[in-house]
DNA sequence: ATTTGTTTTAATCATTTGATTAAAACATTT
DNA sequence: AAATGTTTTAATCAAATGATTAAAACAAAT
């Protein structure tokens, strides 16, 4: 029973009705059309305020890839947590984001191929996640015997992997399983506690 | 350097070529005379062939995913694997598939989102699934105190999520690292002998 | 060779869709 | 209240797009 809150702006009704189908449905099965029913606007605003659906578009993508690379970038490079600290708090805060957004994962992997370039040069997350003090923090556990796998990538990868995964795949899952979204997300914050055990046993595996 | 074989009949250089678009762009995201084109036939051919695109892509759809399921199924039900066994043998088997073929899984996922109802009754997941020599082999392993955590659900999500996802976030991996697609393919290839290990590490994990 | 059935083409249709325009409604300033 | 600036609306445009049609090209059967 989400609230439609109605004090907002034109602009700012535009813009999350803009979010809201987008998300649900990717820039080309959207049409303008249906973000102006969706903020309740009639359609040339939509023009007046944002020049284009492109336009608009970006701006979205933008800011919501930017959320969900800012968070991580966050944790990443926090000096006064350990790497159990590290994957513990991307555990947690990622399922619970996600479960609060639950279309954003998919949106974001759909509409990443068709321009990843132009997003990676607005964002530039080579330098943040290389530099970072996770990376380091890594780097010494390898060096100390603490971690068998020597790339950090692999790390990355699983704990996401793990993280994000499932909520990919979520149709399959209720469809296939029977499970109500109740079900399906009591499943997933499960997976807040035990992710960590499983990274911090797989990380010791040799 | 894919060759074109040249001599197959028009209605496969359709399918074919509707294929290669859909799984590159998604159903919205196609035009019926990307297909004509890239098919190399007059735009009539397509609705003469396949009456309309929907029916196309629902084609390409139900091949994909069948294809999807059908070498997991396969593999869960072998009364001669072990749990290890089919732990290797699926990331082994999709691993190479995702290389040879890897836009699918990206596909799969933008287009399931619309309709998972239709495509899960045409292919009974559930069933297949809940009653596979892979559930019985997991339940068993839990009794016998080899698997801490009993949902075999975590089990699967975890082992598809080491498969897949790092092919879905392939496009930010290649991007925010450098990487050329044989240094990728290279890194995934790396994982075909990881994740059998970390998955027997994290089962045993409390 | 003619007829019959099948495949392919060029042209066209009807709708959808992103965008624009001119006017109206509303708000603010003088 | 007149003038000016801003926001909103209804109507419309031009291009794109899925689909159809009628005729042509081709193949097979008689």
């Amino acid at each position: 029973m989400k609230e439609k809150r109605i004090d907002l702006s034109t602009e700012t009704k535009i813009k999350e009705a803009a979010r809201t189908v987008f998300y649900k449905k990717g820039f080309s099965a959207t049409r303008t059309r249906d973000i102006a029913e969706e903020a309740g606007i009639n359609l040339a605003l939509l023009n007046y305020y944002f020049r284009s659906k492109e336009k608009l578009f970006e701006i979205i993508m933008l800011e919501t890839f930017s959320a969900f690379v800012q968070s991580m970038t966050v944790i990443l490079n926090d000096e006064n947590t350990s790497l159990e600290n590290k994957v513990e708090l991307i555990a947690n805060r990622y399922i619970d984001f996600i479960i609060r957004e639950p279309e954003v994962p998919t949106f974001l992997i759909s509409e990443i191929r068709n321009n990843p370039q132009q997003l990676l040069e607005k964002l530039p997350v080579k330098q943040i996640i290389n530099n970072s003090v996770f990376f380091k923090q890594h780097g010494e556990a390898v060096k100390q015997g603490l971690i068998m796998e020597p790339n950090p990538l692999h790390f990355l990868l699983n704990l996401l992997g793990l993280v994000v995964f499932p909520f990919i795949a979520k149709p399959l899952i209720m469809g296939g399983q029977d499970l109500d979204i109740e079900q399906f997300n009591a499943l997933m914050i499960e997976r807040k506690s035990l992710i960590p055990i499983w990274i911090a046993a797989m990380m010791k595996a040799k």
